[in-house]
DNA sequence: TTGTATGCGTTATCAG
DNA sequence: CTGATAACGCATACAA
């Protein structure tokens, strides 16, 4: 004997003495129930216990009260804190985050913004490295809105939020290149938008600092701290002395794999990396970075995704946040 | 002139010329499909490009095929690494992640559960480091099944997938008391379950290699790399040589803050962790750890929530999972 | 201020 | 093998 507990609107309504309309009018507090009926209705509801269905809300009313969150990883420290700006917003408005990992990958990023148009999210953060050709035409068919958080789409037909990292690379190129005549770029993927950003960074800022640049002072590498570790031997034997990193889990791994090898940081090579996150506190020497504000590129691509989904106003389609440079251990002033 | 391109069920059926019910069939895979008419259904589906409405298919079926977790940060690397483990299997099975944070706060626990509850969640994943008992209360009301991942309700009430960490505490102290008469345990709050539970095995271990304990020697602290950095007077003060910790990030923390002070690790302070996630290989030293078998946490987590959703039989409500001690640089051996 | 009726896009039951 | 049709629980336009 299966009892079903469910308690609808309907059951409100009856104890109450009134329509399923009016208890749906107190529930969304909308104007014009009179104040005795409110108060009747409210206090059914505390007693059955009674709680909306946002299922069932979401398919009359069009709305889900829930935004997705595409990402590459869980466990990247970038991404952790980018979230914890976007879930204080969410909040704030009163948004569920539906969340995926991509693992990078175009093909699971285009089923994942299928998926979460499927279950009518409100609204849709991506965070990646590049928008795809295949993922920026899925998005421009989608009538929910997206907003990219952390990265911008080169071809700027999408709403982003980040920081100009090309200008940033510059600057923390600029740094090394005082000190160093051969600096070596270890970044992502080249084909990543950000990537090319910060490539074309440091070779401008070679070039300003009369340095030589040639391709073998790149390389590429995937994000993990691993990867970097894996790195000493080569920047070692391309006669680089110092390195701009372009993620912190790398950059902590060259650092360590460098002092594992009795290469002393700062005094004989000097490491600038990218983020600031709290990993580049984990390591001693502690690492000097560009200081980006995530919690803020989280809070800002939320905010901004509230005022699309009202199809509000929006001045710019892509907002570009300031960052500072964080000097610590790693370089030597 | 607002076009409403929303394809449903019905265009389908019309264009195919069959009824709604059929394309529902062939949509879902259910049997008694004339193979002519299935193909017939899936190009017209294929060439409106229909996709189902997960919301309107959620109210019919009482079916979200959405679980939902509630964690206490999102940045903690411990929770992050059970994550991947519940997403790797939330994917095989096909359900999408709703996430939220609870900072541990008992409110927000039981406020973000009726939350997902509303949302029709088909199954919660539920960590922290305790089970308070309102919240208890509330999952025990719910008809939506409750996992604890990483933790266990000490009520033994909620199903949960953990680790014994009084017997592997007991186990890294007895590696500490080898070489050392003055040991402290660094620790969250002893409010919770699982500190207690650590408790009880450093006082266990204490005994058995006929070391003095004391209150002292216990320390609570925040789970943060910042409060580990803050104890190290209150360490050295107390007279202890060696400290078995309860979290990565505090013991990272109270490493650094060890090494800043001159103190020299493993040979003047011995140290070992609980969680062996990445964090324990950024320091240097890196840190002996108890390894949790972090990712199986979740994957486990994940599958026995599969199991409770389609009410199967299960053996235990209770997965003690294995773990090992991993064994580097913060000890001497 | 309140009630009635309809629709949201599915699933699922029951006939045929 | 297929088609009607009734839920699912709520929001909302329209009446009253």
């Amino acid at each position: 004997m299966e009892e079903n507990n469910t308690i609808t609107i309907y059951d409100v309504a009856r104890v109450a003495g009134v329509s399923m309309a009016t208890v749906s009018r107190v529930v969304n507090g909308v104007a014009n129930v009179k104040e005795t009926t409110r108060k009747r209705v409210l206090n059914v509801i505390e007693e059955l216990d009674y709680r909306p269905n946002a299922i069932a809300r979401g398919l009359a009313s069009k709305r889900s009260t829930t935004i997705g969150i595409v990402l590459p990883s869980f466990t990247h420290s970038y991404y952790s804190r980018i979230i914890i700006g976007i879930d204080d917003v969410a909040r704030m408005y009163n948004y569920n985050i539906l969340i995926a990992n991509s693992d990078g990958d175009p093909d699971k990023e285009m089923a994942l913004i299928d998926d979460f148009a499927a279950k009518q999210v409100d609204g849709i953060i991506f965070m990646g490295d590049t928008m795809a050709d295949s993922v920026r035409q899925r998005i421009s068919r989608l009538r929910t809105p997206v907003i990219l958080a952390g990265m911008i789409d080169p071809e700027e037909q999408v709403p982003a939020v980040t920081i100009d990292h090309r200008q940033a690379t510059v600057e923390a190129v600029g740094i090394l290149a005082k000190n160093h005549e051969k600096l070596a770029l270890i970044t992502g993927p080249l084909v990543n938008a950000i990537n090319t950003e910060r490539f074309d960074g440091f070779k401008e800022a070679l070039e300003a600092n009369h340095r030589a640049f040639s391709e073998l002072q790149v390389i590429e590498t995937k994000y993990s701290y691993k990867a970097g570790m894996k790195l000493v031997d080569r920047v070692l034997a391309m006669g680089a002395t110092a390195a701009y990193v372009t993620d912190d889990e790398v950059a902590a791994g060259l650092l360590n794999g460098l002092l594992d090898s009795g290469v002393k940081v700062p005094e004989d090579f000097e490491i600038i990396t990218s983020n600031n996150t709290i990993v580049t506190n984990y390591t001693r020497p502690n690492l000097t970075s560009i200081d980006q504000p995530l919690y803020d590129v989280g809070a800002v691509s939320m905010r901004f995704l509230t005022k699309l989904i009202n199809k509000e106003e929006i001045d710019e389609k892509t907002a570009i946040l300031p960052y500072r440079m964080a000097i610590k251990q790693s370089t030597r002033q």
